[in-house]
DNA sequence: GCATATTATGTGCGCTCCGCACATATCAAA
DNA sequence: TTTGATATGTGCGGAGCGCACATAATATGC
């Protein structure tokens, strides 16, 4: 039985992510963690490219070309950081533009999974993700990881609040 | 509250993905559709290569390459098909055991996201899960490609059955 | 205060996965 | 039998990423 909602799980997991990354690829151009790059740094805390590292799961030289990438695109601007040696990243005018069209887009491609059940089902469904990842034994750091592409402003009773996201 | 919950619901998509995928990359040493394909083909009904590529979503010469790549590690064998243009793909001995680690270590890394769950929440989840999957408007190609990673000898009730699966 | 370790960023280089354009062989249809 | 469709394979290049290395700035130990 419980393997059988654990594949389940795993089918619509999958099917979420494809969806989510088919609309990210359209707005952005760009695949992999570059995306959630531009969602992270939209928190506009000026993260620096060690921090965003970190949360993308990615090795130090992928980001910073990932970084390149979104700099040359015009989406994010490289400013000083409190170190001499630390960069601040921030979304410029077009970056923060963008990143609503990808958040948009995001809930749109999520949306239809939900329309069959019914406004109680999808109450019921809602506590039980909500249990789910609230019940998870994480970091600040992996918080961040797993909302690396959610739009935190609409989460009344954010499950993983994560610090630094302000 | 739609919103919100499509919020969580891709959060969970997101990390359901990240771990399978991860788990992925331990069993088969490769990445992006590879995995995919080995289950596949492990359905053992000889798909061709452009079967395969629709299944997975790919282009033609990318599945080719891909199916290179299992066949240098001594995991796919490509045979005459019912054409002499056409191939047909079937696993090797070390193909199927690949094959069964890898369904192993997914339904292993998505567990844990339901181990919060009472034995209740779990049927609950269980059939919200499969009413999402069955009322999802789908070609029989594409639940085979919604089930590209899925072990299908668990599911008593497949809610997307696809023919050529067996 | 100075040598040393640590931290943060950037570069050179190569790998994996993949798509486009093209080539070739086989089958179907007019 | 020619012509179009189908199935596979190849040449080539691009995107995204990691490893090894280089450089600059800060923290630490004496």
């Amino acid at each position: 039985m419980s393997d059988q909602t654990a594949n389940l799980l795993g089918a619509v997991g999958l099917a979420v992510s494809d969806r989510i990354l088919e609309t990210a690829q359209n707005v952005l151009n760009h695949s992999g963690e570059t995306p959630a790059a531009l969602v992270v740094i939209g928190y506009g805390l000026g993260p620096s490219n060690d921090l965003l590292r970190r949360i993308l799961g990615l090795s130090h030289p992928g980001t910073v070309r990932l970084i390149d990438r979104l700099v040359a695109d015009g989406l994010v601007e490289r400013r000083r950081g409190p170190d001499k040696r630390t960069i601040a990243l921030y979304l410029t005018k077009d970056g923060e533009a963008r990143r609503e069209q990808l958040l948009a887009g995001r809930l749109a491609a999520i949306k239809p999974f939900l329309s069959a059940l019914t406004p109680s089902e999808q109450q019921t469904f809602d506590s039980l993700l909500h249990k789910i990842l609230a019940s998870m034994d994480t970091t600040d750091l992996e918080r961040c990881s797993l909302c690396r592409l959610c739009d935190n402003r609409i989460c009344k009773d954010c499950p993983i609040p994560a610090d630094f996201r302000g």
